[in-house]
DNA sequence: AAGATTTGACCTAC
DNA sequence: GTAGGTCAAATCTT
């Protein structure tokens, strides 16, 4: 992967942080995000570019490479596992946890007889990886504040599509984490597909592929509406406000959590030249245009900068704060 | 009416 | 016995 990151624990590093434990959690944590919004992009570069032929292909095929390289660091993170020793967990270096590929810090789930491979993340948009889910279950959990929702695959029973997903709010914030634990590849051939998109194992192909993406509602019977054309107009007009609020809500947390924030220059945007990023602001000032109409176009552009177009681009391109609390 | 969600009961592993 | 995961009837939504 060609993104580099400044990112160290001494005073002269981009970010702070104590013990060497506390630098693993970090990187963790980002190329979690990272994997996170990969997945979304390539949901939304989907919808944007589907039937335009060369475009489609060559963004699917970049973000596919982009996915992949998250997933190998996260590999090497987790202890030298590469995902395809996910599977055999038994060889895995830390054999004390079953979703050992991405560790965020949550209590451990209780371990299964099945010995299914585990994906755990954390994510501000824990309904929106492109596949279509509905809910079987929820349970409160021991410890935790939260009760923990349990999906599976909606084409579960016509499909025999095997995949399963739990959903658990993480923390209180605003706009809260939510971790989420995936379980079984899919097997099935979601409608609308265009592109592979498998979030539970960053596998590009393997068979799955993605539905049209979705922030609302968690499961399908607005989807299928829509692509069944049925859904009356106020009705498509209201989803998809609400769909660009959640957009600006979970990216606007997303990019707070990391203070990556970029100046946007609307005239050279869509010239396909990289604007220069700088930071605008403290962790409660937001990019110009994110709470306005204009929010989506331009946390578009700049998610696009900040994971498509800028890891292969110069350095300095990423951004932390000191010790004091200010931007570098 | 069909499909999705809720929720208490049940199952199983520890 | 406890806790996590699943089932299935009841309820809700469209």
């Amino acid at each position: 992967m060609q993104a580099q990151c400044r990112l160290d624990g001494g005073g002269g590093g981009a970010v702070s942080f104590g013990a060497p434990a506390d630098v693993h959690e970090a990187v963790v944590r980002e190329l979690t995000r990272g994997h996170e919004l990969t997945a979304r992009l390539q949901a939304e570069a989907t919808r944007a570019l589907r039937g335009q032929g060369q475009a489609e292909a060559t963004a699917a095929f970049i973000l596919r490479e982009v996915s992949r390289a998250f997933t190998l660091c996260l590999s090497i993170m987790a202890g030298g596992a590469t995902p395809s020793a996910r599977a055999a967990p038994a060889t895995s270096p830390r054999p004390e946890t079953p979703d050992s590929a991405v560790s965020v810090g949550a209590p451990p789930p209780r371990a299964r007889e099945d010995n299914v491979p585990r994906k755990r993340t954390l994510t501000p948009s824990p309904f929106h990886d492109g596949y279509q889910w509905r809910k079987y279950g929820q349970k409160k959990i021991n410890n935790t504040n939260f009760p923990r929702g349990y999906y599976r695959c909606s084409y579960h029973r016509e499909r025999n599509c095997p995949a399963q997903k739990q959903v658990q709010q993480h923390n209180d914030e605003v706009p809260p984490l939510f971790a989420v634990v995936y379980t079984h590849e899919h097997t099935c051939e979601q409608p609308s597909a265009s592109v592979p998109l498998d979030v539970a194992t960053n596998s590009a192909s393997g068979g799955a592929a993605a539905a049209a993406p979705d922030f609302f509602p968690p499961t399908s019977l607005l989807q299928r509406r829509l692509h069944a054309g049925t859904l009356a107009d106020d009705d498509r007009a209201a989803k998809e406000e609400r769909e660009r609020q959640a957009l600006v809500s979970s990216l606007a947390c997303v990019l707070q959590g990391r203070q990556y924030y970029y100046d946007y220059d609307g005239d050279s945007r869509g010239a396909g030249a990289a604007v220069g990023p700088a930071p605008i602001g403290g962790p409660s000032e937001l990019p110009a245009g994110l709470d306005t109409g204009e929010g989506l176009d331009v946390m578009d552009y700049d998610v696009m900068n900040t994971l498509f177009l800028e890891p292969f681009g110069t350095e300095s391109n990423f951004y932390g704060t000191r010790d004091d609390g200010t931007l570098f």
